[in-house]
DNA sequence: ATTAGCACTCTCGGCCTGAGAGTGCTAACG
DNA sequence: CGTTAGCACTCTCAGGCCGAGAGTGCTAAT
């Protein structure tokens, strides 16, 4: 049973050996907390810990570390959450606007900075949407045989492709095309915009046109999906102070492993963070990392922000942060889209 | 001066050095290569080659180790190319033809393949067109207080960005006005436009949309220009057995420092492929770093595509390789944009 | 329940050392 | 004169040893 004190003492645990990376010793605790109890006392109640599995020992008489249920305990009720402050604010919406990209700097952007906040690898995916529909579709002469098609979705993203023409034809009468489909698909998603061209003539540019716009609505980007940044700073960490673990690391957060991850865990209800620590996840390769992550966006466009590191990670700073950014991207997002 | 016995044997030098990683001793050479010369000969000749700067020893009475000089004579005339066989290239152009997504994809790709290839860093960038010219401009209603402005330049590249409105507008309205701007526009690069912006009523909102599509033009991506493989295979490199080599190399290795060199590595004739060994290049992070890069793509738009190592690298097999990567990546990208 | 005291365990860095790899030099040889 | 055998010398590197220090668990006393 995990007494008062004893929950007491395991946050002091948790919380140095966060900040320190060394095992923590008894001496530590009575020291840096003032308390007015032994060292002897304390060894007592850190062997309780121990039996209870919420803290380990590296080797027989080395100081205690944080076992994944330590960590658990510490997130779930120990921990209080060190807010992001205004000034903190004020900083990171100011970085956010300093780019007037597209949505995919934008996306980068939000990583590094989010990166940069936690000291950690930060992780954010572009958003997806769950069915997208038509704003608008123009259609640009490249030369006489082909024009680009140009899509712009609901939720704000664009896509484009080439679209040979079997006659040649002039901007004037691409740009008429456009209008005339435009006033028939806008708002619509890829089975309407199919159902819609199979009533046109089966031969016509307009049908081809409109077949196209379907694929591009459906479309799903494979690669650049996730942005990831902060792999510098992770490995400065103690843990990989060896070769060995630091090309491990290295090799861990190769995206495709940690892609699929975000996408396991994403059954969280949207706007709350989730935290997995440590071997609370299935793969075997990230026994050693915990990830704070969170959706943002709405029902029908959403990305995941996620923040990856050590166990050994300062939970009390990353998760009001990474919520902080969610917030934030959801907010921009809705902006994009209007609504 | 380089007597032709002399050359041989540095030719030795490197390429057993390149192999192995380990300096190279007199006794080596002549077992690895049945030499009818007594180890004492060698060493001779090994000493005049140090002295003539070829070459140099780690520490006293340790093996030869070749200098950025002895990489550069190798290269320039003692090495022998290892061909890109018929069966690799299937294996490349298979590899190539894995994805049938949009540019961005087909990048990444080149660079994970050329990476694997090569078993170094290949970094490969967007094609950038010399100056863009703007080919059309649309403005899609996002909501009463912004528009999204999307132009396609004469490359087919497409840029977006989000324009706030002073006034509330309709879909309509804003068509016209971009009627109204392509009429003016269209086939003018960032100078022109701004220079037409100029002309009209500064406050009017066609003046503000043409500032905008003249940034449009100039932008230059930033993030998601370059595409980058192969870190993890660098890594497991002898010269990265140590945590703090290895810390440089990931931090060297950051896209921004990489971008800034290949961009001012291209004055090489398009075609040609370029090695730039050691302290040829000024950067002082990349003293102990080699790259061969090669330009791809013709005269309206090219791109870079580059592999990045530590100066022990395995040229023969390395420039090769680039300099197809780089070939097929023309034609290919020949290919979408037809002409 | 708490604590002082103490024996015990384990790590870690420094130091030393011997083996081994490789060189440069000298003197002899064809 | 180029080549070579022989040898002394230099330097690295891995391994072993050792003492200091940190920290614990246990016991007995309060």
């Amino acid at each position: 049973m995990l007494t008062e004190r004893r929950a007491t003492i395991l946050g002091m645990v948790v919380s140095e050996y966060i900040q320190t990376a060394e095992p923590v010793s008894s001496r530590a605790i009575v020291d840096h907390h003032h308390l007015d109890l032994s060292t002897a006392t304390i060894r007592n109640e850190l062997a309780r810990l121990e039996e209870e599995g919420y803290i380990t020992q590296p080797y027989t008489s080395a100081g205690r570390v944080p076992s994944d249920l330590g960590y658990r305990t510490f997130v779930e009720v120990l921990m209080s959450e060190d807010p992001v402050l205004a000034a903190e604010q004020r900083t990171i919406e100011h970085q956010m606007h300093q780019v007037a990209g597209g949505l995919d700097e934008w996306l980068s952007l939000s990583a590094t900075i989010l990166a940069g906040a936690v000291g950690n690898v930060a992780v954010v995916t572009k958003p997806r949407a769950r069915a997208s529909r038509l704003r608008n579709a123009q259609l640009v002469e490249l030369n006489r045989e082909a024009a680009l098609l140009v899509a712009v979705m609901d939720d704000g993203r664009v896509r484009q492709r080439m679209l040979p023409q079997r006659t040649p034809v002039t901007q004037a009468e691409l740009s008429d095309r456009a209008t005339r489909l435009n006033v028939r698909l806008e708002g619509l998603d890829a089975t309407a915009v199919r159902a819609l061209a199979a009533e046109l003539p089966d031969t016509s540019e307009d049908a081809a046109t409109a077949r196209a716009i379907a694929e591009l609505i459906d479309e799903q980007r494979t690669a650049e999906e996730t942005f990831l940044d902060g792999l510098n700073a992770v490995l400065r960490q103690p843990e990989f102070s060896d070769v060995d673990r630091m090309l491990e690391a290295v090799a861990t957060l190769q995206a495709y492993r940690v892609r699929r991850l975000l996408e396991e865990a994403v059954d969280a209800q949207p706007g709350a963070t989730q935290v997995v620590i440590g071997h609370e996840h299935g793969d075997d390769a990230l026994q050693e990392w915990s990830v704070v992550l969170s959706r943002y966006g709405d029902d029908d466009s959403h990305g995941t922000v996620a923040v990856i590191g050590p166990t050994r990670m300062a939970y009390h700073r990353t998760i009001p942060r990474v919520r902080y950014v969610a917030g934030l991207m959801s907010h921009l997002l809705h902006e994009v889209r209007q609504s």
